[in-house]
DNA sequence: CGGAACGTTGACATATATCAAAGGGAGTGG
DNA sequence: CCACTCCCTTTGATATATGTCAACGTTCCG
């Protein structure tokens, strides 16, 4: 049972930005610090404001990150699938979690404790720097979303978000189909938004001959005019 | 002159988050990396996509990082003061500046070069240390301020604000005083609104009894209802 | 002194949230 | 296999906060 979960452990370093190129050594350190978590979708790992005693991996499945209004309306920060890790930055700030987080679809989580890690830090400084990178990262998709939240419109900010799904399949000839990884109602909430409004969005661009939407099937019509409605 | 430039920049060092606590060898190797600039209050320092060639500590004076829209609304994403860095972060993503950066009041700052500043990293585990500290404050900040603008209305924020400034002076008993560091606009644009819906914040404020304002000076009466608009 | 930037106020436009309702799909249980 | 429920999604009518535009007084600074 140790060896199993000793191989999944190794498998989630290995999918992960922050640990895939760390030596055996290092790893050997971090498995002391972690452990594994089976979580069901709609588990709440978290709230803001809870003491942060760790930060989490994802192995399997996808979590949501989110900021809650006193009256109930949420905005997710990020939501985090395989490979993606959350609540670092909570560790080192208060020791409080700035936000809140939940499971969207079952999931296998590593769990690595704070003090352990922070320790080994110390000792690692290969850790670091990727720790610096991937904050880095994060950053920068926050000032992104601020940007996006006080400057554009919704439907602007949805078509930024359908051409950066795109933008993975790179320039294929139009037109090109994609299919929503998150429900609409996630999606709304990711964007800032609620989901009558989104779906108003999403009502424009298809009367505007811009997109098809057969439920989560996208078809970008005319990516063009898109790009010009996200502003470039 | 070189040991005038030496000694404001030995003074930079110790006032900034960011280095006050390294050693002396290590300021030696940082001060390889480090010019002074002297910039007068307007000037624009980058431009969002820029290449980011250096990060910037202020030595006196005030900067504002902002992201700008299509059609010239901005919204500030944070605002350096003496011994605060910026642009730290752009280093490690794609090497291009996410956000413009211009001078509110003339400043005296800290060039680093980016990449005399990451090789120096590798051998400097605890300027590693310090700039994810850093990073965390930053990535609180920031998704503090989404959750604000996406979840809350302009009253709410302004209360917010108030209230961050004042938890400073502790809780001294009311009326407190307190005076706006920041112009009415700036205060506008890091709110993410307008001076005029600012100006009718400050009024729905002033009319329910909880502050008085005269020009700069906020006088905060009721710092309970203060905290009841803010969301406690 | 005079112009420019700032701050405030008013009337108005508009995007988006709210509330209410109804139509699917997917899963469950009989 | 059907009926039922739950959740997601969409649509419509309405309310509201905030942005826009215009005007005016103030302060600041050359």
């Amino acid at each position: 049972m140790l060896r199993t979960t000793g191989f999944y452990l190794r498998h989630i370093f290995k999918i992960s930005q922050l640990f895939s190129r760390l030596d055996d050594r290092a790893l050997d350190e971090l498995e002391q610090a972690s452990s594994l978590k089976n979580t069901p979708k709609g588990e709440l790992l978290f709230y803001e404001g809870d003491a942060a005693t760790s930060f989490f991996v994802v192995g399997r499945g996808k979590v949501k990150v989110f900021k809650l209004s006193p009256d109930g309306k949420e905005q997710i920060l990020l939501i985090a699938g395989p490979g993606d890790s959350f609540a670092e930055a909570a560790m080192f700030t208060g020791g409080k979690f700035p936000a809140s987080a939940q499971v969207l679809e079952d999931a296998e989580l590593l769990v690595i404790n704070r003090d352990r890690f922070v320790s080994m830090l110390e000792r690692n400084p290969g850790i670091a720097l990727n720790l610096i990178a991937e904050f880095s990262v994060l950053l920068h998709k926050l000032a992104r979303l601020v940007g996006e939240l006080s400057l554009t419109d919704v439907t602007t900010r949805l078509a930024c978000y359908l051409l950066d799904r795109i933008e993975e399949k790179a320039a294929s000839s139009e037109p090109i189909t994609l299919t929503l990884s998150d429900k609409k109602t996630v999606l709304a909430s990711l964007l800032g938004t609620i989901p009558e409004t989104l779906s108003r969005s999403f009502q424009k661009l298809t009367r505007d001959g811009i997109i098809t939407v057969d439920g989560a099937k996208i078809q970008i019509l005319d990516t063009d005019r898109l790009r010009e409605i996200a502003g470039e």
